[in-house]
RNA sequence: GGAGAGGUGGCUGAGUGGUCGAAAGCGCCGGUUUGCUAAAUCGGUGACCGGGAAACUGGUCCGCAGGUUCGAAUCCUGUCCUCUCCGCCA
């Protein structure tokens, strides 16, 4: 969330940027309610002030007499006190759940835009588009040929949605996590195992919503928790109600998860295979950053998602994602998207955002300049560095070959223990 | 899952109804002393929200949420977490 004095002090800016991400929160009521609940805590603390001063009076009196007419006094005192702590509750509870709504500010060289439409290319991948003497297929009919999906045992185990990975595409896993792995401890990553549930409290402090008609997230019933979405729920709740020495920023964690999403409403669109599915396996990166960090460890966490791509051969693009299709927390989001021969075009790999204070605030995640008074907050920042569900549909479909072998790139070799599937027998 | 113990400031740790945001020690910051370092010594040293140009000042915070009371770190309830023992288990 953002700085509620800013917002007052930044209305029509506000404003501005809702509209440029396609946020309905009303503003104007923002405010309003924010004046009256500054005004409502002045008179609370006033109260509180006058009742403390009471109480502290009755264990001086000095006779029996004093004493009563003194607590009749604080009696009254604390009714007036409750009532009127009560109005400024309220007053903040609604505050609070429309400050929640309003979305990050937004990187000035984001492009402006209300959707996808308008996500600005900035460069290619060095792997170029591959050209095909024959007629590619696509990663379902790659695997079908080569067994290594059963989409339908997956089905009928866990529903639509749900699949098996099956001999080779196992490994292929394994040797992903383990290439994306070795590549972040190289860079200086505390590598992590996160847990695949969160509580409640830490998804919204991410900023998804654990339930409702619209969610994403699965949740569990009688508890608190929910199924994670992305490691970037759980790396980021790491810290949360914590405040870090300013020299030990930035921190570098890679999380290896899975990722679980409902995908509701999403039916129909894309959703052939691997590329949508309600389960997969993710190596995640995040940064706890200084602000004056956070900028250039996004172009850090970006480059590191197109080396791990160009080490896979895979062609991409990179898009520059547009104010409309930012999500609530990111200040500015860079998206790798694979080229996939079977749809014939690019889609979605990996996503990298710099979430400035916008979690922070949320999950209170401060930091202390030793020898300053007081703490700030700290800025966050997520990106992929594997979704194997995707990362496997782009690696099958490129790397297909006119025998319907699928040629392993030499960074997966020493994992993967051979250079090509191939049919068995 | 069962039985106990406990969660207090950066750390250790006192505090069982008012003068407690909280002893003491450590650490940290500053002064004095001092060839240097160390030691000694004196003083200062929590966070958040608000008011004020500032000095300063009000409120809140002793895991979290409620309750009792004029008044709660202290009493009550719930909850989360940690530790020990037992059971179960990959």
């Amino acid at each position: 969330m953002l700085d509620r004095k800013f917002i007052l002090e930044n209305i029509e800016l506000v404003k501005q940027n809702c509209a440029n991400r396609g946020a309905a929160v009303d503003v104007d009521r923002f405010v309003e309610l924010e004046q009256t609940r500054k005004a409502k805590l002045i008179e609370v603390e006033e109260l509180n002030r006058r009742t403390n001063e009471v109480s502290k009076l009755i264990g001086k009196a000095k006779d029996q007499a004093e004493r009563e007419e003194r607590k009749e006094q604080g009696r009254l005192l604390r009714q007036q006190t409750q009532a009127a702590q009560a109005e400024l509750d309220a007053l903040a509870a609604e505050a609070d759940d429309l400050l929640r709504l309003i979305p990050n500010l937004s990187h000035p060289e984001a492009p402006i835009g209300v959707d996808d439409k308008s996500n600005l290319e900035l460069f290619r991948s060095p792997t170029s588009l591959p050209e095909f003497d024959f007629q590619p297929l696509d990663h379902v009919e790659l695997a079908e040929r080569l067994d290594l999906v059963d989409f339908e045992a997956g089905a009928s185990v866990a529903g639509h949605g749900f699949y098996f990975l099956k001999n080779d595409a196992v490994l292929l896993e394994l040797a992903l996590q383990r290439y994306a792995v070795e590549t972040l401890l190289g860079e200086g990553f505390t590598p992590l195992t996160t847990p695949d549930l969160a509580r409640n409290d830490v998804l919204s402090g991410i900023g998804f919503i654990p339930r409702g008609p619209e969610t994403q997230i699965y949740s569990v019933e009688n508890s608190d928790l929910s199924l994670i979405a992305t490691a970037e729920i759980t790396l980021g709740g790491m810290f949360a109600g914590q405040t870090l020495e300013a020299e030990s920023l930035p921190k570098l964690f890679c999380g290896v998860s899975h990722c679980f999403r409902t995908e509701a409403g999403a039916h129909g669109r894309a959703a052939r295979g691997l590329f949508r599915v309600h389960q997969f396996t993710k190596i995640e990166m995040f940064a706890f950053a200084l602000p004056e960090q956070s900028d250039a460890m996004l172009d850090r966490l970006r480059g590191i998602e197109c080396r791990l791509f160009d080490g896979l051969e895979i062609p991409y693009r990179v898009v520059d994602t547009a104010t409309g299709d930012l999500g609530g927390p990111a200040f500015r989001k860079f998206d790798l998207e694979a080229w996939m021969p079977g749809r014939g075009e690019f889609g979605e790999v990996t996503s990298a955002s710099n979430c400035t204070d916008y979690q922070a605030r949320r999950l209170n995640i401060r930091y202390r300049i030793k020898g300053e008074k007081g703490t700030k907050f700290l800025h966050t920042l997520n990106g992929t560095a594997i979704a194997v569900s995707r990362a496997l549909i782009a690696l099958l479909e490129n790397h297909q070959q006119a025998d319907g072998t699928i040629v392993i790139p030499e960074v997966l070799r020493p994992w993967l223990g051979k250079d090509r599937i191939a049919v068995k027998g």
